[in-house]
DNA sequence: GTCTATAATCTGATAGAC
DNA sequence: GTCTATCAGATTATAGAC
């Protein structure tokens, strides 16, 4: 796998990604990470320090490519309502959840201050731009005055990540554009 | 830890409980599940066919108490508005998260059917009732005709499950009362 | 940069004595 | 019912040769 990648590092960190999405870093092992990667043991403690080391550099990656993704809807064309709406029900495979929010639940990731971080980060980036949207949309007249941004803004994140989690309860994707659209119909009664 | 529990089956199943909540199923380990729980190895294997076997006991014992928990609620005194959004204000330890929900990010639950479907059954028990509810207050006049019970419930249960992921990245119960304060104040705007 | 060897500890059990 | 002994394999590295 990953042998169109030339660098070893970068197999390693694509290969480190994957695992982290879907078995988080407490269920995955620098084993499995080498195995992955096709990359010896002396390479990857050559490359990196160990296991942390890794996660962090492929956290950090992850981070920064859903933040040009969910930039290129919010900050794409048409209303604030229909951008909002875009990023709501943006293509998402929901049994695979999200790449970021996954690692909230894991116990390795929230005890080390260093995996974290990022995390934070994201989630404190994703709000304040959905925050801003909202004020847009609600200072152009599409949503009522009394709209709270901020709160808004978290409940929309709310209901992605935990569209994911209802989607993996019961195996079903369904489970998720449920919850989605639930949000979608709210707002826009909200503007009407 | 448990010494008040008399029965050794007991405290083994409320040390499996605390550990799943706290570290999820692959993260946790019966050597540490038999520690907190001050149950030798022997004892262990003789109740329990071994971490499987106890996970379940476990999670079973953890849905049926939530069901309980949710049902005082959702079944309780007041319009569906107040009722539902009783669910939403329910007191909880954000910081902690779902005890039920955090199973479905771990690839240990996702992949053991036996595991997984009593996390299945809860969500699914749990977007019914609030459906339910969803469908009185509509029936009642107190939302819109065109509110659609089913999605609302899983809006409604996704706000909460991911208002523990944003609660657990930004490692403040706050992010996760906006976003609950966020869906309690569009369903009131919905109803007036 | 990559390889193999080594190692201390943990994992999830089984076996059999008491 | 509970105890200790044992076990094969995984985990997370370090050491040093190539």
């Amino acid at each position: 796998m990953y042998s169109y990648l030339v660098d070893t590092a970068d197999r390693l960190i694509e290969s480190t990604r994957e695992l982290l999405w879907e078995r988080g870093y407490v269920g995955m092992s620098p084993k499995v990470i080498m195995a992955r990667a096709d990359v010896g043991q002396g390479s990857m403690y050559h490359h990196f320090r160990g296991k942390a080391d890794l996660a962090r550099t492929a956290i950090d990656r992850t981070a920064a490519q859903m933040r040009a993704d969910v930039s290129a809807l919010l900050d794409g064309p048409g209303t604030a309502t229909e951008r909002i709406t875009a990023y709501l029900r943006r293509d998402r495979d929901a049994l695979m959840g999200c790449p970021i929010g996954r690692l909230t639940q894991d116990p390795g990731v929230v005890a080390d201050p260093d995996l974290r971080g990022p995390v934070d980060e994201m989630f404190r980036w994703l709000r304040e731009n959905l925050a801003r949207v909202v004020g847009e949309g609600r200072d152009r007249g599409e949503f009522d005055e009394t709209l709270d941004p901020d709160r808004t803004a978290a409940m929309i994140a709310a209901v992605v990540q935990g569209g994911y989690v209802l989607a993996k309860a019961a195996n079903d994707p369904e489970a998720f554009d449920q919850a989605v659209e639930g949000a979608v119909a709210l707002l826009a009664a909200q503007a009407g």
